[in-house]
DNA sequence: CTGTTAGCGCATTCAT
DNA sequence: ATGAATGCGCTAACAG
């Protein structure tokens, strides 16, 4: 590994001896600053090059009250939504000067509290808080010195800003879209009912097909978010509704099983029946056969989205408020249309 | 959203003024030092809590040379296996007073020695680096003033330590464990053969078939890391071999294809052929029919040790070098033995 | 036990 | 164009 290094590392003020300078101008000289004779200022980069010098952003920072970095509280990293959030976030400050304190509460309300100090404490600029479900969570508070910005699950005050997937509107294009295929006897199998994400969705479902003049086949079925119940539900769909011609899954784990079930029970994907589902799982949707249609909640884009507030706010600019739903968008895939192959 | 805060955050010698003492008094009181008079401390808390004063970790760490802040570098984020990684060492992090940097190089290598510049330029007292496959990968170098632990792909220098799962062992494994069932005649269907692991698990596989003194069944198939191979794969595999009773899979996305083709067989899964994996990646390994048994390189173990080992650097300790392979585990399910239902 | 003094490394006045 | 001085907020050494 790296050796330790023996001596302190190389100071401005080393620099500055170096070059034969002041400290103040060596800090204008590697600041670019205009006031700087250009030979001068090419003497003090040759000193700091050779003395490898890398300023203290520490120090930087105790002096101008800015530390250019950003906390990421999440309740748990496991989360399948919770990294493409993250990957946006860090996207966007990483093209900048910032840098994310990455923060895992594991769930726990205690530790979610020890964290946040501990970011305040490190006097970051900002906070974006990522939730695991679409449920709104308790507000960090309003009395908090930095911006904060909430990411998938909501704050449950609307004092703050937040910003989560519009997942009515995916349970409506989903639908349109078999209704665009000239599906009309369409069922929807979906997940755990606690979830607001699956209330919404199938609010969304019923939404459509009333808009279409359309009956949905039985209620929504509503259980868990796994494969084993898209297989479970299929079958007794398919045993009362025989001739159902398309299924809105919730998932694409559910709607995995549900593709399971039909080749079991000789139904052709899509022919006979056409499948869309939720989440956009590449794993899943990729790998299966055919593979799925399925609606993608552009995370990642949430992730740059909240950044991209957070920056606005450190920059006065006010950050609003409310809960805004932000667009999904259908990716068409081998489940609602049969491919040329 | 929480309001900027009009004025300055509170400092120690608001504290300190309010409570009638010095600052350095408050300090002491605050930190719990042992020379200062219990009701002076408490008058110092007090004055902290009306306040609410948060301590400046910026200035403490100028002024101690210690930022208690980790960097994590990855290649990125996407990778299914950087997260647990990422997961054990906030874990490991996490109980203490240290925060980790999260920085995605999205595999540009321009990018990584730019956030390896920020985050020396903001003192982190030390760097994991992550890569996404088990190949080697080069070193950040030798010169740096913090020390470095690479987990998962290890430096292609030996000088640096890394911590990478023992993919041969986990061949191994999975091998005798089909062995162990009475299963013979066995084969290998594996990923892309520019992976390492593919080759490491592939090398663990033919040593514990020679060590039971059996000829595999045709030589590992190599190709991609998918579902669609496994199914394609599989299909040819019974084709030439049509008695083989056991498959060693490089990953559970092949498995599920391969399970997937035995069924379009006719062949049961785990009676006629029983099936093991690897990565346990817990969605594709759960919700398949039946359930995979499946090699879990305990990559959060990995990232905790990682952890570790920086912290020890830190007080001082040599981090040591050379690559280490951290033990594997075989998770056993329905995919090799027939579960009683 | 408490207060005074002295920086940590840097960017910014304000002179020169 | 350059440099001396100041202080960000805190802790450590020392003196009282």
């Amino acid at each position: 590994m790296a050796e330790k290094s023996p001596q302190r590392r190389a100071t401005l003020r080393d620099v500055a001896r170096d070059a034969g300078v002041s400290v103040a101008t060596a800090s204008k000289a590697l600041n670019g600053r205009k006031e700087v004779a250009e030979d001068t200022r090419q003497r003090v980069r040759e000193a700091a090059e050779a003395l490898r010098f890398t300023p203290n952003s520490v120090a930087r920072s105790l002096l101008t009250r800015r530390t250019g970095t950003v906390g990421l509280l999440t309740g748990d990293l496991e989360g399948r939504f919770v990294i493409p959030i993250l990957m946006g976030a860090e996207d966007a400050f990483g093209a900048g000067r910032n840098n994310v304190f990455l923060c895992d509460a594991r769930g726990d309300s205690i530790r979610e509290r020890y964290h946040l100090n501990a970011l305040l404490e490190r006097r970051v600029d900002g906070i974006i808080v990522v939730g695991r479900q679409t449920d709104p969570r308790p507000s960090l508070g309003q009395d908090l010195p930095v911006p904060v910005v909430y990411a998938y699950a909501p704050s449950d005050d609307p004092r703050d800003l937040s910003l989560t997937p519009d997942n009515e509107s995916g349970g409506k294009i989903a639908t349109e879209h078999l209704l665009s295929l000239g599906r009309m006897r369409i069922a929807h199998i979906t997940g755990d009912p606690q979830y607001v994400a699956a209330r919404d969705r199938a609010r969304g479902f019923i939404g459509a097909m009333r808009a279409a003049g359309l009956e949905p086949c039985g209620q929504p079925m509503f259980a868990a978010w796994t494969e084993q119940w898209g297989r479970d539900a299929a079958a007794a769909l398919f045993e009362q509704y025989p001739n159902v011609d398309g299924v809105v899954c919730g998932s694409d784990q559910i709607a995995r099983g549900v593709i399971d079930t039909l080749r079991d029970l000789g139904r052709s994907v899509p022919d006979d029946v056409a499948i869309v589902s939720h989440d956009n799982w590449e794993v899943l949707a990729t790998g299966s056969r055919p593979t799925l249609t399925s609606v993608d909640a552009n995370l990642q884009d949430l992730g740059r989205l909240a950044a991209r507030k957070l920056f606005d706010a450190l920059s006065g600019e006010d950050v609003g408020s409310g809960v805004h739903r932000l667009p999904v968008t259908l990716v068409t895939r081998g489940s609602s249309v049969r491919s040329r192959a």
